[in-house]
DNA sequence: ATAGTAAACTAACAACTGTTAGTTAAAAAA
DNA sequence: TTTTTTAACTAACAGTTGTTAGTTTACTAT
């Protein structure tokens, strides 16, 4: 897979703006193309469809993530740690990616067939890694013996939508975040 | 306000599923008529527009975690009582709408002007008023100092995007999360 | 039986959708 | 300088969109 142009990298990055304020769908290609002041056409001088961009925008992220959190489950790290480092690699995404992630987490259903099976094996390989982290933490006596799949939710779904919190508060600068949000979903609040 | 028809109920519920499935934009008239095994033109026996539909399927569920949230913050409980409601409600609330909260969620941009300013007036409230219980707690001692908007950031999206996970693990009986979520938000997992 | 109503239907529309074809102008390579 | 390439353009398409109009059918109330 050769690396893409600036121009059609910068089709993605318009496109992930609009998409995170109003969904895939409901963006069409004259939307892309006024906001960068082009003719629709002309957009496909650098992209085959409206799907590529999708794929571009959130193939590499999911990739990004399955290798991370694979390096992260394999290190010599405890339970604990490990899922510290998942919250900061979350963290670390969410400030480099903060418009595509919307579109990662609602749009992903559209994404052409075959990248649609993929995103969602890797989709499940995290959340299985995940969930074995998790359970290995209880065994071991270092999480509490909560009900597992309450522990992933948690966790996960407040990572998750961090894109949609982060750069609306000022409170949610990444150092904010890289003390306070380990601590209140580890240590709790009371 | 009169209740709608039974028919007209049936429609918002055979589309919050829809809605649920692919979003908001991608549903067709003809995808929601099909469903109910009628044509297209059929709906607007029942229904005024598509708008309509996302409306109803919308706003009344807004008014009610609105009404309930008043209710909880005006209350005598203290402040973690008063957030173990609200996890509470979300709960309830996911329990009975497990389909029409995605919309919520996420399609809410597409609501009419009037209803789009209506609902985001009230979500603001919801977050005024749980920042409030958040903020009297840390003040009282009942809760740790971490920054506030991390920790409301924390509870709510995670209550928030219960109805993704609502049905799809049997971990996730209403008994289960009563029991488990609160403690897990509040006193954290180590 | 008759009239009225609720809820389905067929047919159609104007606007919008993603996309293609062919053209043009400017920049880069020869 | 000439040639090639890049990236814009105009024009148009076939299919889909939400929606309306007018009609038909079957139940309900008179």
């Amino acid at each position: 897979m050769q690396k893409p142009s600036d121009r059609k990298l910068e089709i993605v990055t318009v496109s992930a703006q609009l998409f995170k304020e109003k969904g895939y769908s409901a963006v069409t290609m004259r939307d892309i193309a006024q906001a960068m002041d082009i003719k629709a056409a002309s957009l496909y001088n650098h992209i085959r469809s409206k799907q590529e961009i999708l794929v571009l925008m959130i193939i590499a992220i999911a990739e990004e993530y399955t290798a991370n959190i694979r390096t992260i489950a394999a290190s010599e790290a405890t339970s604990v740690e490990k899922i510290e480092n998942v919250i900061q690699l979350h963290i670390d995404i969410t400030v480099n990616n903060p418009d595509a992630l919307a579109s990662l987490n609602n749009d992903w259903m559209h994404l052409p067939a075959a990248e649609l099976q993929y995103f969602l094996q890797m989709r499940e390989e995290y959340e299985d890694i995940f969930r074995a982290i998790v359970k290995q933490g209880i065994t071991d006596g270092e999480i509490r013996n909560y009900n597992a799949e309450v522990i992933i939710f948690s966790i996960l779904s407040t990572i998750r939508t961090l894109y949609l919190w982060y750069g609306k508060k000022k409170d949610f600068s990444p150092n904010i975040l890289k003390t306070n949000l380990k601590k209140v979903l580890l240590e709790g609040i009371i």
